[in-house]
DNA sequence: TAGATTGTTAATCGATTAACAATC
DNA sequence: TAGATTGTTAATCGATTAACAATC
């Protein structure tokens, strides 16, 4: 009954995957052209959207706009999330000019750092608050999800105040492993990880 | 006898928590100890490594700053990977700063952009390239590995055009899964992604 | 109708875990 | 020695795949 971790994983690149289908003008699809495209087994993905019910039709395959409506209620994305982004560095920066988040159920909307040059600078038409009003400002805001894009060093205590003020959901970019009670969760983004994942085969 | 690929997916993450507790005056720990940290089973950390060899002492455990040097070699990061970067946009920029490389085994080293008002002008001490230059300078310098921080629509082509120059690596952040022949390696970041596998369970 | 594709079952495959002898 | 921890085997658990009846 419930579902495995594994394939909530793979709904998201199933979404992104479809949502380009459908700015190619695809209407329609099946289990075996999206398996092609992404090199997964069409009976798996036909298997993995069986856990939420039946989206397709016999012969035809599947309603690309549908099934795309689906997987985001699902993913529970067909809304918009806020999200804290604490750390305006060189790469707090460029997520915070990111536009891609928008349109898949995402928004920054509240940025935190400890730099007293940065704090109450404007970044991308948003003002950044100094970390020491972090847990002040996401409770206010009801805040529950925060993407950490500060060193390593900072990254636990940082973690430890997002969790205290209620945040859920930790989207990492800090080389380190983080410690969060249950109820939260945390993502991981270390580009050296994924290289060092390549370089045994390559 | 093949070992498998969700084997050595764990390997950089042991090694980040090993390089981690090494610096913070670990001499020794156990399977135990890193299960701890990194919320994995001790069993499975034993039956990861043992595939490569015997590293640890019965009693006692793993030196630390040995497991850190066996799993360099194993990955191949015990020397230094000169990395290509396609797109100096925001996020380009971002990892061309990035310091975090150099002492986990890369560097970036070719940094390319279409961009006339972006070409000829330096990043991090690099020169950035016309992309159009991307075949001749990558084979010149025998570069294997590359990271993409180009839009989605440009993707597949550079990507190509990196496979063709004799890339076998690519580390892909446009939010689109890449077509690449056997025998070359693609790793996927998508913020978007790794958000929406938390907005399940939040 | 004939061809295609779904959703699902059962079989297969592979990964994780528990347990323990070996031994530091 | 007594306690601790490894490396490995076997058992368990879970995920993937093959196959096919149902049906569009």
């Amino acid at each position: 009954m419930e579902i495995p971790d594994i394939v909530i994983g793979r709904l998201p690149i199933y979404l992104r995957a479809l949502t380009r289908m459908a700015a190619e003008g695809m209407e329609i699809t099946s289990s075996h052209e999206m398996g092609q495209r992404l090199g997964i087994s069409s009976a798996q993905i036909r298997k993995d959207l069986s856990h939420f019910g039946e989206f397709g039709k016999q012969g035809s395959g599947y309603q690309t706009q549908y099934l795309i409506k689906q997987l985001r209620r699902i993913l529970r994305v067909d809304g918009e999330w806020e999200v804290a982004l604490v750390g305006a560095g060189a790469l707090g920066r460029a997520l915070a000019h990111y536009d891609g988040f928008r349109d898949r159920g995402f928004r920054i909307s509240l940025i935190f750092d400890n730099d007293p040059a940065k704090v109450g600078t404007l970044l991308n038409g948003f003002q950044v608050y100094d970390t020491a009003r972090l847990g002040e400002l996401i409770r206010q805001r009801s805040t529950t999800l925060a993407m950490l894009a500060v060193p390593a060093e900072a990254a636990q205590q940082v973690t430890d105040a997002l969790v205290k003020a209620g945040v859920r959901g930790i989207l990492n970019y800090a080389p380190i492993n983080l410690v969060v009670p249950d109820g939260v969760w945390v993502q991981y983004i270390d580009p050296v990880v994924h290289l060092q994942r390549m370089t045994y085969y390559v």
